[in-house]
Order: structure tokens, then sequence, then C-alpha cells
RNA sequence: GGCGCUAUCGUCUAGGGGUCUAGGACGGAUGGUUCUCAGCCAUCUAACCGGGGUUCGAAUCCCCGUAGCGCUACCA
């Protein structure tokens, strides 16, 4: 049998982590082997689905460089690949089901509707569609059609019996079919509901693996009657689980991010977001966490998806994608980090090739995200460096800071080459003379030139800001210690 | 309320009857390296939800609780 997985979001807002996932785990499965992925797009909510929306989950996707091989944008022999354009396969099916009996048209007012549901509450039954118009004589219906009220078309579901289903991901399933009641299957305005399209659409587009998220369990027994009404096979079902908050709630906004992109712009890369998505729930063997997304075609197995619900770590996900930063060739890296930083106004594309580089492996290893590059290359990306009050606090609490900083500045100025070694070379002279320890000078320098107690390797630091900015910073830094730090009259001669 | 799913360190997980004094990773802590931080190295921290079975033996199988979550729409 042919693998064909399919992704089928509705486009109801921004692609979620949880969809995300779920699209991922379609593509592992579809990859690993050698089967087809497909895009689908449930729209048949018309109240909520949008345009914008569709393009929300495109770009979501496409920014996470998953690949699809049928879909709206790239066709496909099944398609169209959006629901709304398929109205002809739904009421095809629906005929067919009424033709067998096992669809029938209810003239139910949402307002009776309720008033049946509250008077099942009020007398604690299981709320549920009583099928009170199963079997209205055509003279009944012929009366409500005259009275102008639409059908809806429900699903004439068996009083007894189970229906079960092998779970790849949490085994045998089964449920009681009186538990189910007669689902609506076509609303009044004509279009399917979501249990109905998905299997017309998936038995269509010959899907043979349906992979989603646990919340779908309870609609399968449903799927699963129509299949067998419609007298085909059901495909092979696999349910993964939710993914949760650090409350242990259902991820959602107030936990922050939930929308994939988000994430880029807090300076995630895509191949981190994937590769920590895909370790949400699924392992290979519980050592090895590091994988590129092709590695994870090759590796994923659906079986060993975890059937219970995980939470979202944040700080795991900045862990790797610190991991798959490092693992960017330096090019790219530089590439990355160029355009994260225009995007938040700082543009560093006109600097010398050398100098851009140069920036990056001094940010080297600290970076964690993209955005880290903004906080610890600061000093190199603004002209008017204000010293975090901390930091400067601490310096007017040394002595002699003038001093000091003042004859770094000489030295720097006096240092014929400028270069990372002769700047480290000259620093450790002056130490030397000042008769202070490296580690001191360099640490008040560190304050006057990044305006932080934190920052790369100052020789770097100094080669970055460039003589002037850097003669200038220290030469600022030591006449305002001067003018502030109570030990500055001690100073003086 | 009904139905369903889930249950190993704080978090992601390995482990599926003996090899488990439960492994790895994130986080945290400590020490080392270093101009700070990060990184790297070393060490440490911390778990089988509870109760009953089955068995010579249970984290692993069964049952019952409990808790969390999901569904219970003319949403998906």
């Amino acid at each position: 049998m042919s693998v064909r997985v399919r992704f089928a979001p509705s486009p109801t807002g921004h692609l979620h982590v949880g969809g995300a996932r779920t699209a991922l785990y379609n593509q592992l499965f579809a990859r690993s082997q050698g089967g087809v992925f497909v895009l689908r797009i449930e729209d048949t909510d018309a109240e909520r689905s949008t345009e914008a929306s569709t393009a929300a989950i495109f770009e979501g996707l496409r920014w996470l460089g998953l690949t699809w091989d049928e879909g709206p944008d790239v066709g496909g022999e099944y398609g169209p690949y959006v629901q709304t354009q398929r109205g002809a396969f739904y009421e095809r099916y629906r005929n067919t089901l009424v033709a067998s009996g096992h669809a029938y048209p209810a003239y139910d007012t949402p307002e009776e509707l309720d008033a049946m549901r509250e008077a099942q509450a009020l007398r604690q039954e299981p709320q549920r569609y009583d099928g009170r118009h199963r079997s209205l004589t055509q003279a009944e219906r012929d009366a409500f059609a005259a009275a102008g009220r639409l059908p809806v078309w429900r699903f004439k579901c068996p009083a007894s019996g189970v229906v079960a289903w092998d779970d790849i991901v949490r085994g045998p399933i089964e449920f009681q079919n009186e538990v189910l009641d007669d689902f609506v299957l076509v609303r009044s305005d004509g279009l399917p509901t979501y249990n109905f399209a998905c299997v017309v659409d998936d038995l269509e587009m010959r899907i043979s693996h349906v992979i989603r998220g646990d919340d779908h369990i309870s609609n399968t027994p449903r799927q699963l009657l129509l299949y067998a009404a419609l007298g085909h096979v059901p495909p092979v079902f696999a349910h993964a689980s939710m993914i949760l908050g650090p409350d242990g709630k259902r991820l959602s906004k107030r936990h922050g991010a939930t929308s994939v992109d988000a994430f880029g712009e807090l300076g995630i890369v895509p191949e981190a977001m994937l590769n920590f998505l895909a370790l949400l729930g699924w392992s290979l063997d519980g050592e090895h966490e590091l994988f590129s997304l092709a590695e994870l075609e090759q590796v994923f197995q659906l079986a060993r998806v975890n059937p219970s619900p995980a939470v979202f770590d944040t700080d795991k996900l900045e862990w790797v994608n610190a991991q798959h930063l490092r693992r960017l060739t330096e090019d790219d890296r530089v590439e990355r980090v160029t355009r994260f930083l225009a995007q938040h106004g700082y543009d560093i594309s006109t600097r010398s090739p050398e100098w851009r580089v140069t920036f990056i492996r001094a940010l080297g290893d600290r970076l964690r995200t993209l955005r880290d590059a903004e906080g610890y290359g600061r000093f190199a990306l603004v002209d008017a460096l204000e010293p975090e009050p901390e930091a400067w606090a601490e310096l007017l609490g040394k002595p002699e800071v003038a001093v000091r900083l003042g004859g770094l500045a000489e030295a720097i100025m006096s240092d014929p080459e400028f270069t990372q070694q002769s700047l480290e070379a000259t620093t450790r002279a002056l130490a030397a003379q000042l008769g202070v320890k490296a580690g001191e000078l360099i640490g008040a320098a560190r304050v006057a030139l990044t305006g932080r107690k934190v920052s790369p390797g100052i020789f770097e630091v100094m080669w970055l800001v460039g003589r002037e900015r850097a003669i200038d910073r220290l030469r600022q830094a030591a006449a305002r210690w001067t003018a502030e730090s109570p030990l500055a009259a001690s100073d003086l001669p």
C-alpha cells in the first residue's frame, strides 16, 4: 500500500506550534516511507475561515521549510485541495448515504436543539441528538420545507455495537456506538461539517494514514462509521498528543508566542524549531537529540511517538537553537544575523565583510538566539553608548580609573597596527607598566567600551568599535569618572 | 454529568517482566579553564501518581482509585 498522508489545517489563525508539529510528523512519516505528503485546507467553517489565515499558515509552513507534494499551491492528481472548492464531492457522497439509508434530513431549529439539550441536562442525561427527525414522513418533511425550514443532513448512527481501531501511537481504542448520536453531515447552508468533509476527502485523496492531534480521537469513531457506511476500508490512524504550556494547560496565547513564525521574531532558527518540535513527543532512542530535517526524514518512526502530552519548554528550545546556530556555516551565520539585525533596525550590511565576520566570531557561542546578537553586539551597533547603571556604579568604586583608561586611550592611539593582537600586547604592556592586573584594566575598559560588565573578548571589542570610537569612549569614561567618582580626588596629584 | 486519552527527575524522554543501586538531554548547583560572559571539561542535583493483584521477580502486565487533559456544536 502506498503511503499518502495529509496535513489539513483549518484557516482560522496562525500556524500554531501544535499544528506545526502535526505537519512535521506527517511530512516525516511520508518521507521516511517514500510516500506522498498532501496539504489540504479545511475551510468549511465560513464563520471563522479567512484568506489571511490561509496565507499565514502557508507562511508558517514555508518558514519552517516544510514541503508538500500535493496542495492548493502545487496542485496534484486529487485536487482541488481546498474544501470549499470540493462541493461536488460532498454532494455526491451525501446522495450515496441518503440512497443507502444512512443519512436523513432534519429540520430542527437551533432553538429547538438548545431546548432539547437543556432538558437532557436537567435530567442528567448525556446531551445528544435524540433522533426526533429520523423517521419523518415525506408529508412532514414537505411541511417543514413549506414552512421555510432548511434541513441539515444527519448520519443515522447505529444504536448498538462498538467501533474500534488500532491507533499507531496508542494501541487499541474502542467506543460504544450508543454514546454517539446522529451527527450533522451537511449544514443547512449546504456546507459539509468537519467529520463528513474529512472522510470524503481522505477517501477521495487516497489517504492511507491519518496523523493528527489527539483532540480528534473522539471524532474518529464517527468517521469510522462513515467509512463503513460508505463501504470503504478506513485509513490507519495515529493520534499524537497535545502540546501543553508550562502550567500543564493546553498551550495558548497567554503562554507567550504560539504561532511558529513568532519564534522567528524571537531569534529562533527554523531548523531548531523543527528539531525541537520533533522531540516534543518523539525520540529516536533517548540519547540522540540533534537532527536536521533530512536526518529526521530518515529515522522518524510513527510508532515511537509518545502518547502522553508534552510541555513546551522554552529553555530547551533555546538550547537546541544554540546548537543549530553553531552548526551553520560561518557565511550562513553572518547572513542570518545580518538579516535579523536589519529587521530590528540595525544595518550592518554596509560594514566590510571582514568586520561582519569578526563581529559574528566575537559573538561566538554566546548566541542562544539570533536576538542575543542585539544585546551582546550592541556596543558595535550604536554610536552613543549609555553605560548600564550597575556597571557604571561599580566602576565608580574602583581606584585610578581615569589614569588607566586615559592611558589606554593613549596606548591605542599610538598603536600603529590596531589589530587584535597588537591591541592585546599594548593593553597588557600598559597594565604591567601601571602595575595592575590585566584583568583590572580590561574590566574598566569593558565598561567604557561596551557600557556593560559582560561582553565579547575585549580586543575584539576594541577592533570592532574602531580606533576613533574606542579612544573616544575611553576618554569620555575617564572624564566622567573623574567628575563622578568619590575616589577621583585622591587620584589627582 | 457522559465518553475518551494520559500518567518515569522541575521539563523533554529512554527503558515494555530480571542487565534498573532507572540511562540521556534541558534547567539548576559546584569546581576547573579564561579579560567578563558564553563555551568547554569534571562532579553533583532530581523521577517510576496511590493502592491492590499476577509472578520466584513489576517502572514494565492486570484491576481499582486519583489527577491532568480532550471531546460532548449546523467549530475543526
